[in-house]
DNA sequence: AAAAAAC
C-alpha cells in the first residue's frame, strides 16, 4: 500500500488530501498519478468508488500554474450529476493551492455560468453539450487548455457524444496531455484513444477489483405483474439501509416510487425529465440518508458516489450488459459489501446468461420471500420501533389519550392494534404497477387479457372496498412522507386530474386524518435507527 | 427501444 506522501505530491496538495481523509492510494491512484505527473497520456480503466476521480484530480490540480489565469484543463463528463460531483471533489484536492474550478452543464442558467465564466476559472468540468454551447457563444474559451479528462468515455460514446467530444477538442490544442477514464474498453473506446492519444499508457486495475467480488449477486425469477409485490417484500426481508431500484423508463420510476411511497417507504424517484434541481435535492437527501429508497432510471448507474448503498435492485433487468455491472457497483463500495438483486422475467432468462457471461459470474437464484416472511420481518420492525418508542419516552403528548383507551380496552388488543398499524401489510394498500400503465416493453397489441386477480398477495379488488377505503387510501397518500409535488399519482388512475395540493389543504383541514396518519407516517415508520438495522440474510 | 445531454 502506497502513501500519497511517495508520490510526488507537492505540500499543499498532500494538505488538501489529508484535509480529504484520504492517506494511502488506492491501486488506480498508485498507477495513474506518477504517469500523469510525468506527462504521459493516460487510458485508465477502472469504475468511480475505485478513487478514480482523484487518480486524475491530482495530477491535474499539480499541473495547474497558479498565476496563469486562463483555463488549463477541461474534464468532460456524461451526466451532470457526475460533473458536479467531480467539481467537488477538485475542489477539495485544489483547496491548498487555490484552484479556481468551474461546473458548468445544462440545466443551470447560462447567464450565471457565463458570469461565473469570467471569473477566471482554471479548471472547467461539465457535460459535452454545455461545453459546446458556451463555445460557439465564445463564453469558454480552451486555447490555454493543456490537459483534458474524458471521464466515463464509455459512457459517452454510448450516449453519442462521439460528435460532441469531436467539436469540442477542435476547441482544444492538441498539444496536450490527455487522460481517458472508461470502466470498460470496448474497441470503439480503443479507437478514440487512438484518435486522441499520444502514446498513451494504460492503467488497468485488476480484474478483481474492478468487477464486482464484494457484491453478492442474486436474481429473482418473477412475472412481471408480480414484481412490484416481490419487491415490497423483499424490501421488508432484507431490510436494507440504502438502496437504489433501478428501473427502465423515467414513467417506470415515477410509478415504482409513487407506489412505494404509498406502500410506506421513504422513497423517491430520480430521472432525467426532472428538474436539475429537484434532481440535486433528491441526490443529495439520498447521501444525507434522508432518503431510504432512492428510485433511479440510468441517470443514477454511472459514477455517483454514494457511501453506504447496502443493496441495489434490478426491478428491470438492465439493457445491456455494462449497465448491469455500472448499476451494481453503486454499491459495495470502498471495500464494503453489498447485494445487488436482479428480477428476471423468464423470457428474459437467456439474456441473464448473456449478463453472467459480462460479469464472470453466476448470479445466485433467490427464491422471493413469501407474504408470510415479509409479513415475519415487517412485525419484527413494528416491536423494535414501538419499542424504540418507548425507549425514547417522548410520547407524552399521548398518554391522556392512551389512558382513556385503556379505560375502555384490554392492554393486549391495544398494543396489538397499534403493531398492526405500524405494519403496511399489503391488503392495505393494493398496488398493482404493471396493470395500472402496462411496460411500453409489451407491444401494444396483447392488451386484451387484463388478468382479473391482481398478481400476488393482494386479492382486494378495488371495486368491493372502494367506497370507505378509497378515502383513507387518498389520506394517506397525501401523508406519504413529504413527497414533494411534481410526483404524480399512480394509485387511483381513474381521478388523474386531482392535484397533490388539493389533497394536502384538506389533509391539513381535518385534523383526525392529520392524527391517525401523521402517527404512521413514512418517516417514523421507515426511519428506524441502530438495533433495527440488522444485516439481513437472505441466502 | 430507453436513457442521457443544449436552448
Amino acid at each position: 500500500m502506497t502513501n500519497f506522501s511517495e508520490l510526488n505530491i507537492s505540500e499543499s496538495t498532500l494538505k488538501s488530501l489529508e484535509k480529504m481523509g484520504f492517506e494511502s492510494a488506492t491501486p488506480i491512484q498508485e498507477g495513474t498519478i506518477p504517469l500523469a505527473l510525468e506527462g504521459h497520456d493516460i487510458i485508465g480503466q477502472a469504475q468511480t468508488g475505485t478513487g478514480k476521480t482523484v487518480a486524475f484530480g491530482v495530477p491535474l490540480i499539480e499541473k495547474i500554474d497558479p498565476k496563469d489565469p486562463n483555463i488549463q484543463a477541461l474534464v468532460i463528463a456524461p451526466t451532470r450529476e457526475l460533473a458536479i460531483q467531480c467539481a467537488e471533489e477538485f475542489n477539495k484536492i485544489g483547496y491548498g493551492k487555490r484552484s479556481r474550478i468551474l461546473s458548468v452543464y445544462g440545466g443551470q442558467d447560462i447567464s450565471r455560468q457565463i458570469r461565473a465564466l469570467k471569473n477566471k476559472p482554471q479548471i472547467i468540468v461539465g457535460t459535452p453539450g454545455r461545453i459546446l454551447d458556451h463555445i460557439k457563444r465564445r463564453t469558454l474559451k480552451l486555447e490555454n487548455v493543456h490537459t483534458l479528462v474524458l471521464d466515463e468515455a464509455d459512457e459517452m460514446l454510448n450516449m453519442g457524444f462521439i460528435e460532441d467530444i469531436n467539436s469540442i477538442l477542435e476547441n482544444v490544442p492538441s498539444e496536450r496531455q490527455t487522460l481517458l477514464f472508461s470502466a470498460t474498453m470496448p474497441p470503439a473506446i480503443r479507437k478514440i484513444a487512438d484518435t486522441f492519444m499520444t502514446e498513451p499508457e494504460s492503467v488497468k486495475i485488476k480484474a478483481k477489483e474492478l468487477t464486482v467480488d464484494n457484491i453478492d449477486q442474486y436474481f429473482v425469477k418473477a412475472q412481471e405483474r408480480e414484481k412490484f409485490d416481490i419487491l415490497a417484500r423483499l424490501l421488508n426481508v432484507q431490510q436494507p439501509e440504502l438502496a437504489i431500484i433501478f428501473g427502465r423508463t423515467k414513467r417506470r420510476v415515477d410509478e415504482l416510487s409513487q407506489a412505494l411511497g404509498i406502500r410506506g417507504y421513504n422513497a423517491e424517484g430520480i430521472h432525467g425529465d426532472l428538474s436539475q434541481a429537484k434532481r440535486l435535492s433528491v441526490l443529495r437527501q439520498f447521501k444525507e440518508n434522508k432518503i431510504e429508497v432512492l428510485v433511479a432510471t440510468d441517470v443514477a448507474a454511472r459514477g455517483l458516489d454514494i457511501s453506504g448503498v447496502t443493496h441495489v435492485y434490478n426491478f428491470d433487468i438492465p439493457q445491456d450488459p455494462e449497465s448491469y455491472v455500472h448499476r451494481i457497483g453503486r454499491t459495495g463500495r470502498a471495500g464494503r459489501s453489498g447485494k445487488a438483486i436482479t428480477f428476471v422475467t423468464p423470457r428474459e432468462m437467456g439474456y441473464l446468461r448473456i449478463v453472467e457471461e459480462t460479469t464472470k459470474k453466476r448470479m445466485t437464484p433467490l427464491e422471493p420471500p413469501t407474504a408470510d416472511e415479509a409479513l415475519v420481518g415487517q412485525r419484527k420492525v413494528a416491536v423494535e420501533q414501538l419499542q424504540e418508542l418507548v425507549a425514547k419516552n417522548n410520547a407524552s403528548g399521548y398518554r391522556e389519550m392512551a389512558e382513556e383507551l385503556l379505560a375502555n380496552n384490554s392492554a393486549v388488543d391495544l398494543v396489538a392494534a397499534a403493531l398492526k398499524s405500524l405494519t403496511n401489510e399489503p391488503d392495505d394498500s393494493p398496488i398493482k404497477i404493471s396493470e395500472e400503465r402496462p411496460l411500453p416493453m409489451r407491444h401494444g397489441k396483447g392488451g386484451g387479457s387484463r388478468g382479473g386477480r391482481g398478481g400476488g398477495g393482494g386479492g382486494s379488488r378495488g371495486g368491493r372496498s372502494g367506497d370507505s377505503r378509497g378515502g383513507r387510501g387518498g389520506e394517506r397518500r397525501s401523508s406519504g412522507g413529504g413527497r414533494s409535488g411534481d410526483s404524480r399519482r399512480s394509485g387511483g388512475g381513474e381521478r388523474g386530474g386531482e392535484r397533490r395540493e388539493g389533497s394536502r389543504s384538506s389533509e391539513s383541514r381535518r385534523p383526525s386524518g392529520e392524527r391517525r396518519e401523521g402517527g404512521r407516517s413514512s418517516e417514523s415508520r421507515r426511519r428506524p435507527s441502530g438495533e433495527r438495522r440488522r444485516r439481513s440474510t437472505e441466502d
